[in-house]
DNA sequence: ATATAACTTAGAGTTAACTCCAAGTCAAGC
DNA sequence: GCTTGACTTGGAGTTAACTCTAAGTTATAT
């Protein structure tokens, strides 16, 4: 698999996936004349690292985590108290985004009866 | 209500404020002796951006709705399809943050089982 | 053989959202 | 009457995460 394939498969530029291998939040893709070869391993890499950074997970975490990985079987405490940590962030910015989700259904309601009260009468009356 | 107040009740920092202040995001704080002295419409105002900058609306688009709001009742629907807009983008990432969170969740399992495969054997037969 | 298109690199530039700084004002306490 | 401390300003600086640029290489099509 060539960098455009991975790029049009996970929705993602050919320039992040190129940086995230530079700083080392992907490991380093073997090369065929010079070119990226992707693998099942590299993808998986790359889809977990895409998830975590959809969570907002700083990259230079997840590239210090990758190194964990890297260094080998014992690590693997380490590692987990990491994504430990990291659950407890995650958590907290899932339940602030959930809060503000309400808070902006809530609010479009307000405007839906503003703008158009009649109907907004005839729904309540039924 | 001083500017330290208000950091204090929201946990922001006093340049954030004057920063959303200058940039539109938050109305104009009427000001004694050159001091901003907050109240009630304020701190509303002031929670209603901080929730929704915490789920991650940029401030150019809170500062867009501001101005709509001030600019009086005929933006009302405007106003709400931005919000609309907003909360399908908000969504999106909700469910992205929700996938990364289980993958998480699973990936730590995967460690205790790796680190104390004792104890989890002990759970397991329970 | 040469043009085209897709890749490569190192490194510079951009963007969003703060965050900090220097210089100044003002009320209160000693 | 002077110092202290909390405020004010405009504007510069920082950080994270890309994103772009320029110059070069290589396989394929003409």
């Amino acid at each position: 698999m060539t960098i455009k394939d991975v790029c049009e498969k996970f929705d993602v530029s050919a320039d992040t996936l190129r940086y995230y291998e530079k700083v080392g939040l992907i490991n380093p893709v073997p090369k065929e004349n010079g070119i990226r070869k992707y693998g099942k391993p590299e993808l998986d890499n790359i889809e977990f690292v895409l998830c975590m950074r959809s969570a907002g997970i700083p990259v230079d975490v997840l590239a210090e985590y990758i190194k964990l990985v890297r260094d080998g079987e014992h690590t693997a405490e380490q590692r987990r108290n990491m994504l430990i940590e990291q659950r407890v962030i995650l958590k907290e910015k899932l339940d602030d985004m959930q809060k503000a989700y309400e808070k902006l259904n809530y609010k479009i309601d307000v405007y839906y009866s503003k703008i158009n009260p009649i109907e907004e009468k005839l729904i309540n009356k039924k």
